[in-house]
DNA sequence: GATGGTTATGTTATAACATAACATTCATTG
DNA sequence: CAATGAATGTTATGTTATAACATAACCATC
């Protein structure tokens, strides 16, 4: 088990709670600490834990769902409701490094964010 | 042919004499516009166009190799050099969004952002 | 060529996100 | 205990992005 420290867990269990990306600020005051880099420097160390994910395109920390998860994921966001679906271990991402790693690009760090609706929103869109 | 307007056509400009991503101030300085706002404005427009994209991880803008490609576009990065190489209508993207679409997730826009180290940045670093 | 509508641009302020620089506390172990 | 290093705290500031409202340019049609 990995240890945190007493911040990284603060930010972590709000990160848990909220099941959903949240900003830096939001963690700020959930956490109460006095400051943002409080929660950067946590968010640092949880990301490269494995633990939580920044989400580019939302500005935005999500907490992994299994833990200690290296392993590149694909993120599915719904636009509408804000559901995230994250997508590990999928096939065509790896075969999308596969083909990246044949032209000789040595990959450290994959952003795959697909925006849209999900399920639930894409059939109520149909149905109004 | 489209028609931009005088504000869009700077911001492409730019776009087009930087060959790589620069940032919303780094155009503002180049345009001479005053505000922020009128950057971002055409960036949008550009962006609707298909003439320019955001790489989301990177907080900057490039323009976009062909003509109006409103299809999806992995970009892979090297942190190392800055090379950008745009990946149009590859393989595994299309059957990662197929993948999405038979879980009934309705794609809009894509972030594919490959990081790592392009061929020549990574025999460099094997060499040393 | 005046009128009114639409689109584009300008101006100012501020929100939102992120880091730099340095001070202090705290735990550990030699 | 003293020295060291890691973690945390504090303040300030940098960077990216948008809100809100004012003005100007364009253009059709009467």
């Amino acid at each position: 088990m990995i240890r945190l420290t007493s911040n990284q867990r603060k930010v972590f269990e709000a990160l848990e709670q909220a099941g959903k990306p949240i900003g830096a600020y939001a963690i700020l005051e959930q956490t109460g600490f006095r400051g943002a880099i409080q929660v950067y420097r946590a968010l640092e160390k949880l990301i490269d834990l494995g633990l939580a994910k920044k989400l580019e395109s939302l500005h935005a920390y999500i907490c992994v769902s299994q833990k200690a998860e290296i392993a590149p994921t694909a993120f599915a966001i719904c636009d509408h409701c804000g559901h995230i679906h994250q997508l590990k271990e999928v096939r065509e991402v790896r075969q999308l490094h596969e083909c990246l790693a044949q032209m000789d690009f040595e990959v450290c760090r994959s952003v795959i964010e697909i925006h849209g609706a999900c399920s639930t929103c894409a059939s109520r869109k149909r149905n109004k």
